[in-house]
DNA sequence: CCTCCGATGTAATCACTGCTTACATTTGAT
DNA sequence: ATCAAATGTAAGCAGTGATTACATCGGAGG
């Protein structure tokens, strides 16, 4: 039977696992990724300094299972983008990714950054991580091969290649937002109108078509 | 009078300020950023773990001056490469800051963190930061102009668009790399390769030109 | 019903961190 | 030669991740 979710004084907490993941986010989404302690989550989950450890081997543990739950929600959105979008067009196919992948990232910076660390947290230990991006490379990978078939992108690019550089891209527009580089880069609309003409550009590029001169930044 | 090197025992250092930067930076280049403690600092220069707040206000300060001698250094390296470089055609200077960056971010990957951060360092507060930065900015935005000017890139492309595309690819490129994404991504060959050809593939789209069909990844 | 054991909590402690304060030594300008 | 500023030390604060020994609870077997 479950335990009443009112009884709080009980010695054991009853719930401490998803409770510390909550502080944890709480804490991260307050004062940012670098002043997470354990000691704070365990403060706020009201519970010694040491109960923690009991559920987690380690910070970078609790850490892990706070990116697996916010890379859940990374790859919803980027799911919902994608199935919103017709499969004729591979290049449109590739801009909903682009669409999620950015959205989630502008609305989430802080959680961003853990998924994308790897010594905050331990990556390649979480099947969920590794999977889940992994998943995320191989539509990628189909979505060129389809673009390459129909013609929509030129056969002679070579389709890793290509991969690498959609990633770099997205990756590096994310992490200069989050990174604080816009500014010294005079970027000086929303940073999520900035990206979204930027990545019309590149995928105007990748589909060989000189883009039609849209606004400036 | 310069003191001479070799007293050591002396009460007062002579030169705490140099050797607890090179202090900070062997730290870094043998446990990585994140290792970097003060007192280990001062340890090594053979120094009370209070001396270097005499000097540096916070460890920030410590890991600006660190920075900035790195940043010295990358901007040496894109120099080089620049004036290794005619001044005939502006996509080739291009090319030539993307090699210079990505050479010595390739070879000093630990550094570049330092750079890249905002959190450790006080980037904004350095002149020498801002100042190298803007400089490498105004470069690119010149050769781009050029570059429209002459026909070589389309003028119907936003300059600032085509900054920020460029600067996002290179920094998402290194940021991969050196947060150790590449694995995952399954880029099999050596970085410094992988990064040059899909370097070629951006330069050619910006070009306008579909790339002549590179070997793959 | 009750006992006992494993799961889950606490208390106390360690080594380490950034940083501050009070004090000691040295150096160079007067 | 003296004295003040510069630069070092000693001691200590609060906060950190982590470990150990002990306390408490809850459920399964007798």
């Amino acid at each position: 039977m479950a335990k009443s979710p009112g009884t709080r004084a009980a010695y054991h907490h009853g719930n401490l696992v998803e409770e510390l993941i909550a502080a944890t986010i709480g804490l991260i989404e307050e004062k940012g990724v670098d002043a997470v302690s354990v000691r704070e989550a365990a403060k706020r989950a009201g519970v010694s300094p040491a109960a923690p450890f009991r559920h987690f081997a380690n910070k970078t543990a609790l850490m892990t299972a706070v990116a697996e739950q916010a890379m859940g929600r990374l790859t919803l959105s980027v799911q919902q983008e994608l199935s919103a979008t017709g499969d004729a067009d591979p290049l449109e196919g590739l801009r909903a990714i682009a669409r999620g992948y950015l959205a989630w990232a502008l609305a989430n910076p802080t959680h961003f950054d853990v998924i994308a660390s790897r010594t905050l947290i331990d990556f390649h230990g979480s099947p969920k991580l590794t999977g889940e991006t992994e998943a995320i490379r191989l539509v990628m990978l189909d979505l060129i091969a389809r673009g390459q078939a129909s013609g929509r992108i030129s056969p002679a690019l070579a389709p890793d290649a290509l991969m690498l550089s959609a990633r770099a891209f997205i990756y590096g527009l994310c992490r200069m937002w989050i990174d604080g580089h816009f500014t010294e880069w005079h970027v000086e609309k929303p940073a999520g109108q900035a990206m979204a003409e930027v990545v019309e550009l590149f995928i105007d590029m990748i589909g060989g078509n000189q883009p039609t001169g849209r606004p400036g930044l």
